[in-house]
Formats: structure tokens, C-alpha cells, sequence
DNA sequence: TCCAATTAGTGGCATATGCCACCTTCGCCG
DNA sequence: CGGCGAAGGTGGCATATGCCACTAATTGGA
């Protein structure tokens, strides 16, 4: 009964891709508003979890953000005390970041309630289809798009 | 021999899906960026010229936004002239909106791009893969993903 | 007919993202 | 060892999105 999808329109990857992402994150979101977390914010925090002390520019890079996106993006968090920066020993150019304690114990209680979201959607989807999707999403994140224009010069 | 994801993160698929959205708008932005608009907006201008002199309300739910983000995002197209508005004949809460010729023109000239950036992301995709990948984002759209939080009373 | 509940948008505030210009540090080379 | 170009971030500006509170116009009764 829902003619949500015009024919031409959901050819565009693109825009399905973003109007399937306005949907699924204000799921997440919703499901993590008791932390007063965001979806992307928790992903954030998780990264720099499972990352060692990183710098700016390698969770960027792992998160496909801009440098200054991120910047920006860390800034509340930083704010709120959930994450603190310091300067690399050898490399002073480097700014290194990593959770407070404050921050783990945030990231852990928002963990419990991403688990309930990530199961649901994962209910409604299936576990395979899921696992697939990831799968293709995380070939496109891996995909060389630059458009040909440049480059021919060494 | 790239580590861009990190084994734990990319099980999100909030998460997984946002990243991949970064790496495609980019793309398709640049693709578009001679006609100076945005993935986004060519987006929002091309289900406009779909829709029949659509309402605020209509356009939101199809393309899945917040009425208010919706409203944000039409400001600047109104600005540059490619899209007015103008109240419904039979209730004055409502709002049509529509193409200026201008914006005709506009859509035009950026279909012509997206159309290069379309193939070749499909080129690299594979068309079955990405038409696939569509019907599982369509599909994430139309899911009821309510938590069941509310609606027990009546 | 008049008011209560509903519907459709707006404006303000906050985060999410990008691009570009600019500042520091480094590393390298003459 | 002094300067040039690259590497790593920051700040400013603009769009993308959402939520909430509030206003205006309708619709449904009593």
C-alpha cells in the first residue's frame, strides 16, 4: 500500500543509499538516546576503541570522514569528556585520541542498547542478508572512485 | 592490503552503512559539482519534477526526512531559484512545491552528470549487484522499525 | 456555531560532513 | 644548516538532518 518509491528515483544508488541511512540511523539513534549518544558518535567512540591510540588521520582514513569532519565531529565529545586528545611524542604535527574513563564506561552502556537495535533490524532483515549488505557496503567504502580526470601527469 | 575496517566495527550496520554513504555522496558530489549542486539536492529536485506539484509532507515521507530537515534543505535551492513554493488552493496549511524553470534547466544539466557517475559506480559495481543493493536499501526504507516502546493503549 | 484535537509547516538549536585557506612541524636537499 | 615542499590539523563557511516548541489552518463534534 505504500508508494514510497517513485520508479526513476530509486535508480539514483546514491540517493537510496542516503534515504536508507536516514532510516536505519534514526533507529540507532533512538535505540542510544538513552546515553544521549548518537549513532555516529557511538561509532566514533567504538573506533577509537579498537584502535591504538590513534591519530586524527587513521580514523578518518578507517572511517572514510573528512580530517576536518572528524575535528568537528569529535569536538562534543571531547566536551562532554569522553574522549581527550594529546600530542604524539615524536611527531608533534600528530594529535592522538583516546576514550577517558568516562568515556569507556559510556561506550559500554551504550554498547548494551546498540546490541538490541542491531539485533532487531538484524530480526527483520535477517542475520544473512544483514551479513550481506555489510558485506557490499564495505565494497563500495573499499572502491577507488576518483573520476578520471586527473592523474595523467606524473 | 588496506586494513580499513577494523573486524568489531564493521558489524554495525548503522555504522557500515553511513561509511559507505560518505564514500558514494562524495563521489556522485563530485560528479555533480560542475552544476554546483549536491547529491543531496539533485536528489531532492528530481523528485520534485517525479512528484506532481508534491507538499512539503509528501516529499519528506518519500524521501524518508525529517518535514523540518526538508524545509532546511529546500532554503537554498529557493535562494538560487530553482524550486518555489506556493499554498495549496483548497487549505491554506499547505505547501506546494515545484520547479522554476530555472530549476528545469538546472535538473537537466546535472542528470546529464549524474548519468556518467551512475555508470561508472555500476561499472565497478556490477549493474546486478547494484540493482540488488538497491532492493535491499528499499527495503531497509520501508521497514516498521518502531521500537515497541509505545502504541499498547486502544 | 464555537472550541478541542489534529494537521502542516516554521524557527531555533545541535550535530554531521565537506571544502578551502592557513598554520606548524617535519623531512630532505643543496 | 637554511629553506622548500609535504604532512597533519584547525577554523570558517555552507549544506544536511533531526528534535522540539510554537503558530496557523482545518476538521469534528457538542
Amino acid at each position: 500500500m505504500d508508494q514510497a518509491q517513485f520508479p526513476g528515483f530509486s535508480r539514483c544508488n546514491n540517493a537510496t543509499l542516503r534515504r536508507a541511512a536516514r532510516r536505519l540511523g534514526r533507529f540507532y539513534d533512538d535505540a542510544l538516546a538513552p546515553t544521549g549518544l548518537k549513532g555516529t558518535q557511538f561509532g566514533l567512540l567504538f573506533q577509537i576503541r579498537v584502535s591504538d591510540e590513534p591519530t586524527m588521520g587513521t580514523i578518518a582514513e578507517a572511517l572514510i570522514m573528512d580530517l576536518s569532519a572528524l575535528g568537528h565531529t569529535l569536538k562534543p565529545l571531547i566536551r562532554d569528556g569522553y574522549v581527550e586528545t594529546f600530542a604524539d611524542k615524536d611527531d608533534r604535527r600528530i594529535k592522538r585520541v583516546r576514550l577517558t574513563p568516562r568515556g569507556e564506561i559510556k561506550l559500554d552502556e551504550a554498547i548494551k542498547l546498540w546490541d538490541v537495535a542491531q539485533q532487531r533490524f538484524e530480526n527483520m532483515m535477517g542475520k544473512e542478508q544483514a551479513a550481506a549488505l555489510r558485506a557490499t557496503l564495505d565494497q563500495i567504502a573499499a572502491l577507488n572512485l576518483e573520476m578520471p580526470t586527473a592523474a595523467p601527469s606524473i
